[in-house]
DNA sequence: TTGAAAGCGCTAACAT
DNA sequence: ATGTTAGCGCTTTCAA
């Protein structure tokens, strides 16, 4: 079918162990006999089977990042931290869950298969035993989202503090009444239960009970920031200022607001979470919480690629910090 | 290490030939047997390694498809559509070439060495020669971006009569001055020429010529819009509406327009390209070509499918079907 | 219905 | 510095 070692070493006239060599750069090789090789490795065209390679080596080099979607999100930063901190010695081969537990299960399988070497799990659905199960046989780690009593290598910021933060700049700002909008309670992902323990924190500092009809708890739909607003705005004493645990989100209770006549910044203060691109594009430019994608991306593939090579794997969770970026949509 | 194929046939009291038969569903063993080999792969948590599989049948299901980047694009549809369409026989594998060569040759290494069976390159900047040779030899597949003289099998939409029909639109309305904004004649890329000459033909037919100062030449950014307008508002007869392609432009456009006080969609129509959520999100909604995202990637991956499994393959171009969708950014 | 054995392409231990 | 050879884990032909 195609040109293999074999065809090289025979028209090199050695063998097959010295066009190995040459191809591994072994030193152990005249360089005239590395030449010639080079030579006819490039007449014939040749490029090594890697499934040849990966099996007698046992590793194929490739890490799998599992993500929820490609869509709308600040993953783009984080991918392309990744793939630096991965090069030259890994490729990142990445493949969307749709934050489906069945998918994320049948990606696992390239694991499971050996068709590559670790990977990253991003929003994950499995449990904490699943994880600590798979961890003991495979190299895997999280990325932006922790799992409570997982002992699986994490990068993540403090979601605790991003929320405090966002809120606690409402509250010098005067506003009392502040609207929380999130998925907490209707999804099992940590960084928003972690947001809204934040947010509590926060109100309780400034001597404000969390009251449980200035939470709103929805998907991740951007629409559902309609509904939102239209919520809140329904109350008898409406907040004065709404944090998001999304920035589309906030664009959804941003632009029903506007709908509604409402000034955003000043009658309303809106923020988001995640500082994605849109949030700088939108009319107003969106206040939001901004996680160092980059960085997340770079630590966890390092951490992984030394997991990968350390007999004892280091399971501790990362964190990073975060940065509240100030924009329109507050004051 | 971990356990193999001659591990179950120990345990089960069985060749390698007769558990390999049960692991892939061979008819030509006894249910008895089956069970019990099916039984001890439960038992020892068993998982065929890949590489030896696919090294003995020198495939691996897997197809690579290179995309330019995962923010801001329409391409989280297509991929779906992939998915979809590779499932339960292959699995997709992205990797983003961030539009450089450089990576995208790299990336393409893994169809060289047997790592995926097949490839698909969405925005490729490899030339017709390069990508033919590859044809040759390997499976691929363009998506979304046509190469002019490539005869590799390509999926897109007609870029010419998408621009034409966005511009007609602007022209029926009684616009007279229409400017564009695009990247022609910045990039190599043919969408955006195909565009130009589709709003090239729409003036032709209302018989005005194609005049050079009524184009903006810039790079995908959306802050370029922002340049964009500056410059047309800068003319003495500045354009009444303006295609940009790409939603994101358009959005540069919007916004520096709004800040100049100028009324969208009234005193200035804007029409963007792609139909990305933003477009649908962003105040005031965007008009926009919209491209069948999913079904694009669904026969992509189904073309090339077919392709693996034929000797004679096919290297036509699918064109697909666009939408204008009319918004609040034109009347 | 089952088993024995060859071999996919490559690397690495060992020998020279 | 180079060659010989075993074998990575699996599938598949052939024989029984």
């Amino acid at each position: 079918m195609s040109v293999t070692i074999k065809d090289v070493a025979k028209a090199a006239g050695v063998s097959v162990a010295t066009v190995s060599r040459v191809l591994n750069n072994s030193n152990a090789v005249s360089e005239e006999t590395a030449a010639a090789v080079n030579d006819v490795i490039k007449e014939l065209g040749y490029s090594p089977n890697f499934l040849g390679r990966n099996l007698r080596k046992c590793e194929t080099n490739n890490i799998l990042v599992i993500i929820p979607s490609t869509e709308q999100t600040f993953y783009s930063e984080i991918i392309k931290g990744m793939q630096d901190a991965a090069q030259p010695d890994y490729d990142i081969l990445l493949s969307t869950s749709y934050s489906h537990l069945g998918t994320e299960m049948r990606l696992l399988e390239m694991l499971f298969n050996r068709t590559v070497d670790a990977a990253v799990l991003m929003g994950t659905k499995l449990d904490a035993k699943t994880l600590n199960d798979l961890n003991r046989k495979y190299n895997i780690a999280l990325c932006c989202e922790r799992v409570e009593n997982s002992q699986v290598f994490t990068v993540t910021i403090d979601n605790e503090a991003a929320a405090y933060d966002a809120v606690s700049a409402f509250l010098r700002r005067g506003n009392r009444r502040i609207g929380l909008v999130t998925t907490g309670g209707m999804t099992e992902a940590l960084s928003s239960t972690d947001r809204e323990v934040g947010y509590t924190r926060a109100l309780n500092e400034f001597g404000i009970d969390k009251d449980e009809k200035y939470i709103f708890r929805c998907t991740y739909d951007y629409s559902d920031g309609f509904k939102a607003l239209d919520y809140f705005m329904f109350l008898d004493n409406p907040p004065e200022a709404i944090f998001c645990i999304s920035d589309l989100l906030a664009v959804g209770v941003i632009k029903q607001a506007i709908k509604k006549g409402i000034k955003i910044g000043t009658e309303l203060e809106v923020c988001g979470f995640d500082n994605i691109s849109l949030s700088e594009m939108f009319i107003p430019e969106i206040t939001t919480v901004s996680q160092p994608g980059y960085e997340i991306g770079q630590k966890v593939i390092a951490g992984l690629i030394e997991n990968i090579h350390n007999p004892v794997k280091r399971s501790d969770t990362v964190i990073l910090e975060h940065k509240l970026i100030v924009r329109n949509s507050s004051r």
